[in-house]
DNA sequence: TTATTGTATGACACCAGTGTCACATTGTCA
DNA sequence: TGACAATGTGACACTGGTGTCATACAATAA
């Protein structure tokens, strides 16, 4: 956690921070993150640094803090009301919820999916305690969807979630090209719907169960 | 490429270099292996490093050669015969024969996963040309499916490549547990091969003409 | 033996980064 | 005004890495 310090600052002050901050650790891994690059698109001397922070690795928590909240807030609306669809309406929703929110905070986005890529030792000295939330989000929704029999019984529900939540953040780089940040995501927003959708009917058609749902075709 | 130095080495001392540099490269991503460890590792000063390789990333690119050689040899008896197979027949072949030779090799895939998960911009820098040679691969497997009708015609074909190239290496990892190279991979040999099984059997199911297939319930 | 060529070696100059510390500045309250 | 607390600041010591270079050694050909 930051030092009270921080919160102490004025506004300005702080987004400029957060700015630098996210414009850095969604640009290239975190290894590559200096304090010096920082401070100097902050336009901060070294010493206020770390009076803010207790080093690089609390700011970055700070920052996949916050963005994660902003995302969680963003996916609020659908998650509200997504108790009684189908799985796989809830699954579709998800993940155009997501994208849509990739494309309107590329850089957010970028910060969290830079933050997926690190190797687990860094994730777990980041983090030590909660790992895979995603994963887990993904295996409750899938339980819950075989109980009401619109899982074929026979998927394996771990794995199958593994392969959703994975895929979450293929699909973002898909678009994201990883060639940094977004070069006009916005403008692209209805191919990869439409993309998102294909690939999800995939898998779709490879969970659900056939004994109980008549087939699309 | 190693200076002819290397090359003129014994192998003994050549294998201790390599040995090293596939277990530090197999164990951290790229920036966090330095050449101090690697020459310790290898009981070599650190004036000979220099004199048979430019730099880590000459070795680096050495190693992922030989490694990824080491593995097309592997995969080679399940290439040459897969001419007449039904896509899915070879997919699963291909699969099966990643997973065993990681199994085997557990050091080398290690190498490779690392490297798939670096950041673009070293990808590029290590190797300049190729790259996606992989899911090239999977779309040539692809679009030949569809040429014979066994699948889908509505599947996006280098999306379709794009998820089972990226599974792949998810699959990998989800074994590895990216824990650092295998505790015990060899012995559970049983349970991944069903695992993975599993897995492309719901791929399967999704990619299935199902116009010209009969469904399998 | 003596050049010559190829290889081995580790001290070293250099660099980029970190975290700290003594000192400067500002604000507030008695 | 003075004094105390909070904050700002950048020079600096330190660390861990890189790539080089002068020098030592070995093998071989003349």
């Amino acid at each position: 956690m930051p030092k009270q310090t921080f919160f102490n600052l004025t506004e300005d002050k702080k987004s400029r921070i957060l700015d630098a901050a996210i414009a850095e650790l969604g640009s290239k891994p975190f290894e590559k993150v200096s304090v010096a690059e920082i401070i100097e698109k902050a336009d901060i001397p070294r010493g206020s640094f770390y009076q803010y922070f207790e080093d690089l690795k609390d700011l970055y928590r700070y920052v996949l803090q916050v963005t994660g909240e902003e995302k969680m807030c963003y996916m609020q609306h659908v998650m509200g009301q997504m108790a009684d669809w189908d799985v796989f309406k809830i699954i579709r929703e998800l993940y155009l919820a997501g994208l849509k929110f990739a494309a309107e905070n590329p850089r957010l986005a970028a910060v969290g999916n830079y933050y997926f890529r690190e190797d687990l030792s860094l994730k777990l000295e980041i983090f030590p305690d909660m790992e895979d939330r995603g994963r887990e989000f993904f295996e409750a929704i899938l339980a819950k969807g075989r109980e009401r029999g619109e899982i074929d019984p026979d998927v394996d529900i771990p794995m199958a979630s593994f392969i959703l939540y994975n895929l979450t953040y293929d699909i973002t780089d898909y678009f994201f090209g990883k060639t940094g940040v977004s070069d006009g995501l916005l403008s692209h927003q209805e191919d990869y719907l439409k993309l998102a959708d294909k690939m999800l009917y995939i898998i779709e058609v490879g969970l659900r169960n056939r004994k109980k749902e008549p087939s699309r075709d």
